[in-house]
DNA sequence: TAAGGTCAGTTGTCAGACGACTGGTGTGCC
DNA sequence: GGCACACCAGTCGTCTGACAACTGACCTTA
């Protein structure tokens, strides 16, 4: 059992290492309980070195998906039977994850505005209280029917262009990227709520349902906050899974 | 700089470690993006072996909190100064959930019964047809107020007490692990629903407004689904968070 | 001046060794 | 015969030392 095939050297060895052992628990058909190859085993089988191995196994270890008993073993544990697909934890633009869930939407710019920041949005992107930012106000459609609405607000200093000069109809991450801010991941909070009453009799929304509210705010990689966001999905069309553990 | 309090053996060395260089990013006040020390420095201020520290600088890596570029080190990233304190991530009960949210909860069961297993639930605990499970139905209730509505299976075989000399008021994760089915992770749903209409009407509950609810399957170690559950939360009194990335 | 080579610093990988823990086996004592 | 204990093989935990690969800066040279 060779780890790549000839021609891919891609990542580091031992994330290619983490998925052939991934692979060799699905292809085994090992069920949770059963123990695995030992070290000594696995080294030989892939032909790399102990230390190597280790670190593979210490990550798969780390998210649960096998656990070791000194002396005896490792073994196979449920978590790595219950893959999720998507998980809510994993970081994306609202545009990605409703298009996973077989959504072809369309975009609708309510408005689009600049205001001093205040409350919950200086406090979430950590500005000063006379700091502009953006206030980007839009509706995902699927055909007439509305999906998500959407309050995203962002630094002003963030895209020196004039506003109308900028295309807020696609993925504000994408445009957040053109200016070197690309977020990779947030803190998030969720929670069950109606849709303020102003936002729903503007939109004629009365129908719209309970709302699963998705508070978030996505940072760069070194560690900027870049966007604070306000995402009311319709309940009856969004279901998010994750694992817990 | 040492490693443990002297009489303190408790875990393996690499998790000591990785909770070591934690503690150290932040007593050094380190910001996303700041250089690490190497890994010779490293060795030297904790006096342990480069493997043990590399095992536990990928356990960082794994979960984003560091990177690393090959050839020039590693660096902060955002991740680490993003915890969450204890996020929808986390297994745990209902009861302890609710505790954690700052109520004292009491329990009220509404129902105890014995029933066949079909559709959702059969699927979730992977029974066959004619397999018997236990319908447990609770309320969660600060004082006068409902917080959660608690619908629960679990496979009748797994207790083979009779129902009535079971306690139902407690956590149901309790009960199992006194049978020794200790459920310790679970795959979840999120939605925003409202309540049932049935349930609602029969517990005076046509004010509970939009509901949080989490369908999840609890799994024992060896990844027996022991527990099917549809909780609803009440959307005006919990915001569930996490991270993404 | 610009292109290229060289070198120190850092991480990636390897090899071999010994310590620590687990479970089973066998022995000796009662 | 039964029980307690010592021993031993198997496995994971940790250490030491070494070399390869990559990065960036410096130096050399055309």
């Amino acid at each position: 059992m060779s780890l790549t095939s000839p021609m891919r050297d891609e990542r580091t060895l031992v994330l290619q290492l983490r998925d052939a052992i991934i692979s060799y628990i699905g292809e085994q058909e090992l069920k949770p309980g059963d123990r695995l190859p030992t070290e000594a085993e696995f080294t030989q089988m892939f032909n790399i070195s102990r230390p190597a191995l280790r670190e593979a196994l210490k990550l798969l270890e780390q998210d649960g998906s096998i656990y070791v008993i000194h002396g005896k073993g490792r073994f196979v544990s449920a978590m790595a039977t219950l893959a999720v697909e998507r998980p809510i934890t994993c970081f994306e633009s609202v545009t990605d994850m409703v298009r996973r869930y077989g959504y072809k939407p369309t975009n609708k710019v309510l408005s689009i505005s600049e205001e001093t920041a205040a409350g919950q949005v200086q406090e979430a992107l950590r500005l000063n209280a006379d700091t502009r930012v953006i206030r980007l106000e839009r509706l995902r459609m699927q055909g007439e029917e509305v999906l998500v609405y959407c309050l995203d607000f962002v630094p002003r200093s963030l895209i020196p262009d004039r506003l109308y000069d900028v295309d807020w109809g696609g993925s504000l991450f994408d445009v957040l990227e053109s200016y070197g801010h690309r977020p990779v991941m947030s803190t998030a909070t969720a929670a069950s709520v109606m849709l303020p009453t102003d936002v729903s009799e503007r939109n004629d929304l009365e129908d719209f349902g309970p709302a699963f509210l998705i508070t978030e705010t996505a940072y760069t990689q070194d560690g900027a906050p870049v966007v604070f966001a306000k995402d009311y999905h319709r309940g009856s069309s969004f279901t998010f899974s994750f694992v817990r553990k």
